[in-house]
DNA sequence: TATCATACGGAGCTACGATTCCGTTTCGGG
DNA sequence: CCCGAAACGGAATCGTAGCTCCGTATGATA
């Protein structure tokens, strides 16, 4: 279950360069502006092309690997919305969003990856996104049952809203805020009745 | 400023074949899974790849003039609205909003391109774009004033949550109904005393 | 219908970016 | 310190898709 150690412990240069690599990849993510390639990867991580692909057997998993790790902080979040939100569901809900859409919003590598993405990367952080969906449903079954979310609002519904608003985030030079897009959504999940 | 009839009058054929190009390239956006060729709109066509290049002198063009007619359509809709909605400001605005959606919603190469276009795709519909912002002002100006539109609701807004809703269209085997994506924001985007 | 400007067709050129291959280097257990 | 397995580097390969070029065909005008 443990990625980090998947079967033989991995010599130690070999460990350091999967992260060089990756860390490479979010920071030509964020500061290029269309696709990145695998040979910038490569020459930002000080590191060979053959180097990147004993690592990643394709660019999809490169991209895979970056959407999963994204997923993780996800996961982690919502987990904390439903220890830490007993008391107000909604807000909790709310809150993880926000916070989410935060996290992506510093992470253009995700952000690519989630909208130009093929199959093949999704498949690779499949397990996560799973997860995603079942914290989602437990955060947005006790909004429902708390009367504070609006009645037809499902678990997939977090995701979709979520990739609505990610799509706003990088066009250069839109006159608009993803974050005021993020608020309206949100003030659009509220029960009818609350808000 | 009329764009069918820039300066001389073009020879039959070729009038034909551009309008052909144009239908064939909407046909495979919305059949195809991803890009789509230069090549196979050709074919599709029954047009030589050279017929196309003298009609677009490179793909945004092509991708442009698709975008650009789109944006025609989203600004009569909205100018209807602006004509019909004297009683009901915001469902006007909600009614054209939700029109324009459905219609890119059939529209997979529009779509396309304003997520993946360039710079240069916009750049051709400019002023179309334009005008779609002036009209959007009008209407959201009136439904703020009639009290009906939450206040800091912006023009600007309107293109930003159309690309959001746009964003969550067609994501393959996505199990989530952009169409409730659509009526959550419009929701929103109701002034907190409305509903 | 003769003439010519305009338009057409499509093979081939080019650029670009992913991926492979293999000789060289480096880790780590004995 | 030595050796073999594990990793590395990066030049070269391969495939793809946009675009060009030029010989041929065709609409329009007199």
């Amino acid at each position: 279950m443990n990625t980090t150690t998947p079967t033989k412990p991995m010599r130690a240069d070999a460990r350091r360069n999967r992260e060089r690599i990756l860390t490479a990849a979010r920071a030509l993510f964020a500061r290029e502006r269309p696709d990145v390639q695998i040979d910038d990867v490569a020459r930002e991580a000080g590191v060979g092309v053959g180097t990147v692909y004993r690592h990643f057997p394709d660019k999809q998993a490169l991209m895979g690997e970056l959407v999963k790790e994204r997923f993780k902080i996800f996961n982690e979040r919502m987990r904390r919305a439903i220890a830490e939100g007993e008391d107000q569901p909604f807000e909790a809900l709310a809150a993880a969003i926000r916070d989410n859409a935060a996290s992506v919003a510093e992470d253009a590598a995700t952000r690519f990856a989630l909208m130009s993405g093929g199959e093949a990367v999704f498949e690779h952080a499949g397990a996560e996104k799973d997860e995603f969906l079942r914290l989602a449903r437990k955060l947005v079954l006790r909004a429902r049952r708390a009367g504070e979310l609006r009645p037809d609002f499902q678990a997939h519904d977090v995701p979709m809203v979520m990739c609505g608003v990610c799509a706003t985030i990088d066009r250069r030079g839109a006159p608009w805020d993803w974050r005021r897009h993020l608020e309206l959504v949100i003030s659009g999940m509220a029960s009818t009745s609350e808000r």
